[in-house]
RNA sequence: GGAUGGAUUCCCGAGUGGCCAAAGGGGACAGACUGUAAAUCUGCUGCAAAUUGCUUCGGUGGUUCGAAUCCACCUCCAUCCA
């Protein structure tokens, strides 16, 4: 079976992803997907740096404000998200361009990683993490070792989360994680993809975040956070784990100071930016865009994108 | 003009004769990541021909086998008295 078309526009956060993400759509007939963890979420517009309907100029935008700041979210559900909106868009003729900063949810669907079904875990995991609470890390580690060795010998003891998510898998499937990551790791794209980053040097990109940072405290992210507190929001939701909104409800709370809150912000997003770099580095076969070799003109980054486009066969 | 306290590696800050290229924290940099990923975690951070050598703790000179640590003078900063 042939290959189904599928664009990425990534990039690190505060690049200008959003920017030329209209532009290729309008280029490609191409429909926007985004992977991106926090826009997923419905009344975080300010500090989620949310795309605005007349930004959209009329392109199609999908997992954007389909979940309440209470729901969980997580690849699993991305994935699946993301698979019913391809199914739509391949039966509209377009095609998908996946778009946004959250690597790992993009790779789930382009490699289609498989994270096997699991039942409601909540109790397992739970148990977990008070045990980790209260005994401390080293001695989950150890529980790891005795059950799947070649994971604990790859995640350090401190990185509860990873561990606990490996004792969770050996748990509910009796197989070891370590193994199932083994044979997802070999699977290739599962799309005729062209996957590009768009990056800009550091420093730029450093100097771009402490703005656009200030840009959401004056558009009013404080209000914003505040609404999202009476409504109910706290720090345990996973919305509420994102940049921005955990450092301003610390504020509210009386915790820090607002200018602790801001130094938190645009320190924690650059280290952010670092991370997702990293990550994407790690990613193979993916087409980098400098800004700076293309002179920050939009219009030579698009033809280039559009010939890679065309010599990958998506675009005719 | 006088008194006292201070000046430490990118920053903050410990160190008051050898175990000090110098604790700790921050930042920077690098990395991991397969159901919380805007999360979680790790490494590294004077220079080099690198199990050793060189330069560093405001400056200069001195004491000592040996100084970031002691002494003298100088510069700057802080507070207080004039």
């Amino acid at each position: 079976m042939e290959k189904k078309p599928l664009v990425v526009l990534t990039g690190p956060t505060a690049v200008g992803k959003t920017k030329l993400s209209i532009e290729l759509a309008k280029a490609i007939n191409g429909e926007i997907i985004s992977a991106d963890s926090m826009q997923v979420y419905k009344y975080m517009d300010i500090g989620s740096a949310k795309i605005t309907p007349q930004e959209m100029q009329g392109i199609p935008h999908h997992l954007i404000d389909v979940l309440d700041p209470k729901d969980d979210f997580n690849v699993v559900i991305f994935k699946q998200k993301c698979a019913e909106c391809m199914e739509g868009i391949y039966e509209r003729g377009h095609i998908p361009i996946l778009t946004g900063g959250t690597g790992f949810y993009i790779q789930a669907v382009l490699r289609d990683i498989d994270f096997t079904e699991n039942e409601e875990n909540t109790e397992y995991r739970a148990s977990l993490e008070k045990m980790a609470e209260e005994k401390g890390a080293e001695v989950l580690h150890e529980m790891l070792k005795a059950v799947d060795p070649e994971s604990a010998d790859i995640i350090h003891a401190n990185n509860i989360k990873r561990t606990i998510r490996a004792l969770e898998y050996y748990h509910l499937t009796g197989e070891k994680i370590s193994t199932h990551n083994e044979q997802e790791k070999e699977k290739q794209s599962a799309y005729s993809s062209c996957y590009f980053v768009l990056t800009d040097e550091r420093e730029r990109l450093y100097e771009r975040i402490d703005q656009r940072v200030d840009e959401m405290l004056n558009s009013g992210l404080i209000e914003e956070v505040r609404a999202l507190r009476d409504r109910g929001c706290h720090k345990g939701q996973v919305s509420m784990q994102g940049l921005g909104y955990k450092e301003i409800l610390s504020f509210l709370e009386g915790e820090i100071t607002l200018e602790e809150a801001v130094y938190l912000i645009k320190r924690d997003t650059r280290h952010f930016a670092k991370r997702q770099l990293t990550w994407f580095r790690r990613e193979k076969d993916v087409i980098w865009i400098d800004k700076k070799e293309f002179l920050y003109d939009d219009k030579k980054i698009m033809s280039y994108m559009k010939d890679r486009l065309t010599k990958e066969g998506i675009l005719k």
